[in-house]
DNA sequence: CATGTTTGTTAGTAAACCTTACGAACTAAT
DNA sequence: ATTAGTTCGTAAGGTTTACTAACAAACATG
């Protein structure tokens, strides 16, 4: 709109900026333009990003000098003119380290390419283990995979649960028994290597916007052990004023009651979705039409508790991601009608709920997409 | 926290930069910086936003040749080195002018300083009056504040009721009977002057975060003939994938029914909140506790509606604005109180809800935020 | 009164991108 | 076959930006 620095319309300027720092985002625009588009001449980068040919041509001999760009040979089709030198990513340069501990009996970790394409898995489990004994097991996994990579790596990527700051301290993951841990510094140190921790449900949200199409503003519903949501708005995570946001696990829904939660409420969202609850439900059912009604009702509850933030964010997708069996079905299919019936179709009868396509591996992938942000600005 | 370009963890640039949109920015900081902190010296601003004098006292030359900034001295404290001459943004340079398009039957427009200060005020009955009619009754109202300004004007800010796009479109304002009308468009070419038409609630948000004190992620409720919101997150407002954040009115609210609304659901948010519906409540009602109950319920649908939307986005900050003598007391401790009871203490304890200290003329301030942003960077 | 401090300016440098121009390599028309 | 036109990448030179270094002016202090 005004600057193209800040996004949106821009409100209060608060840092200086150098010539240099324009080098480095332009230096990000061109690496994502590669990112995203694939294989291009210098004459086509410099028409993509608005940049001319030759500030692209410094930029692009500046990447190839790192290692991160490579030419591919001629362009092969018959037009006018000198043919183009062809240019790409060097997608297989560096390797990714992704680790999950959102999983609630096993750490995850992988190898990833800088396309976010799994190359190699390690899995752990976490036998209880909390708090010194949990962060050693993290080690554990990345040092291995450290081990087993074959380029050098761009860095290391976690997704943790509980709620993490932008400086990747765990302030609180009462599962694994962390409060205030500096993760990311404490693992920056072991490695000698860029890492991000980040909020698992936030990572997984990255990965969807990454990797699983997702275009507007997009809320992203983690449903596990406990009930997680990461929100990308305008192309920004948000992370909220106490770096809690996403958390709506416990907040009530409804005004009829419901079970009591562990948090000491009644109907929490949690008590309606989380997989425990719902598995248990199921197991007790007699009858298909009753395990239906059960999934019916636990989409129905979620679609009460998210029909105020749709109406308020005006959201254009919300995503589910967890188990299909109990998700994929009959259960957003009740969300949804619900959202539907609860705001308001002139402005919100665009919105979609659909499962993630990125499965189980959505957080390691997601913590890799942080990887690649932070160090290319690509993404 | 990053570069400074992008907000947040940057991701995705997608505009190239260029050393002189540095520039601009560089000099959006020092006006901010004068404009935050007041009288300063150069080398004050140099220290403030980490340029060097040098670049400082380059910028400020500029801004004084277009008389934006003026010399106001010497300091005159007692200190070593030679005394600074102190700098002030110019704040009765420019005058601003404001419209506010959300009253029911009235519209209002006013003449601001840079400060936001009010300093002349003019209303016109709307009188039933839509489409074209209305329309030109904005135009009235500007061409008589234009008239009376004494000073060149910086810009035009209209609030205006409905879903606005970032163009100042306005897609929709039923009451108005706008649809798809360039509002902000045909301003400019009438009065051939900078024109920002955004929604009323935005408006509301963005005095609330430049004159009302608020700090972190916040939304504010506003409430009168309808009810609506706008969302402050990172410091950036909110619009939403259709333009049509904060659009809560008509989101449901509860498990057990309600009043049946003019959307045609039943226990929108509005049927409990909107002022027409809680004076004929409270003017039915038989006794001083009955008129309570009334109050403490409608405070008691906001935070039921609400408590998702604090949860999804660990918001800092609530705030109202409307009649205050609706809102202010029982309604508000009702909605604060539920919200506290529906969401986990420990991630959104911290939760504040109050009055706006703005009162009526809140759109109109923050409608000439919007100028001062666009035109100076400043807010 | 000499010394040290602070302010604002002047002069020169480095970095970034731009415009202009050109050779290389190709297609298409004559 | 030759000419004209197109496209690509690079080279040279210019502009803008903010920086560092150095300095004079103007003050306080011992």
């Amino acid at each position: 709109m005004t600057t193209g620095f800040a996004t949106g319309r821009a409100l209060r300027p608060t840092t200086k900026v150098l010539p240099e720092h324009a080098r480095g985002h332009n230096r990000s625009l061109v690496l994502q333009t590669l990112y995203r588009i694939g294989t291009l001449s210098r004459a086509d980068i410099a028409r993509e990003t608005g940049l001319t040919r030759v500030t692209v041509s410094d930029l692009i001999s500046e990447l190839m000098g790192e290692g991160l760009v490579i030419e591919m040979g001629q362009r092969e089709d018959a037009r006018p003119g000198k043919p183009a030198t062809l240019l790409d990513l060097d997608r297989s340069a560096f390797q990714i380290v992704g680790v999950d501990l959102s999983e609630y009996a096993t750490f995850r970790g992988a190898l990833l390419d800088l396309d976010g394409h799994l190359l190699d898995t390690v899995s752990l489990p976490l036998a209880g283990s909390t708090g010194d004994e949990a962060a050693a097991k993290v080690e554990q996994i990345i040092a291995e995979l450290v081990s087993r990579a074959v380029r050098p790596i761009l860095g290391i990527g976690v997704g943790s649960p509980g709620v993490v700051d932008l400086n990747g301290v765990v302030l609180s993951a009462p599962n694994l028994g962390w409060t205030g841990r500096d993760l990311q510094g404490e693992l920056a140190a072991r490695f000698d290597l860029p890492v991000v921790v980040i909020n698992d449900a936030n990572a997984a949200t990255l990965a969807e916007h990454s990797f699983g199409g997702a275009t507007g503003d997009m809320m992203l519903v983690k449903i596990g052990h406990g009930v997680g949501a990461g929100l990308l708005l305008g192309g920004t995570p948000l992370f909220g004023s106490r770096f809690a946001a996403g958390e709506i696990g416990h907040v009530m829904v409804g005004t009829d009651g419901g079970a009591t939660c562990v948090c000491g409420k009644v109907g929490c969202l949690e008590t309606w979705l989380a997989t425990p609850r719902l598995d248990a439900a199921l197991a007790a059912a007699t009858s298909d039409i009753q395990k239906e009604q059960i999934l019916w009702e636990a989409g129905e509850r979620l679609g009460i508790a998210l029909a105020p933030v749709v109406g308020a964010l005006d959201l254009a997708e919300i995503v589910l991601s967890g188990p299909t069996e109990l998700l994929d079905g009959t259960l957003a299919r009740a969300a949804i009608e619900t959202l539907r019936a609860r705001t308001m179709p002139e402005f919100h009868g665009n919105l979609e709920l659909r499962m993630t396509g990125l499965g189980e591996d959505i957080v390691l992938r997601g913590a890799a997409v942080m990887v690649l942000s932070g160090q290319l600005g690509v993404s």
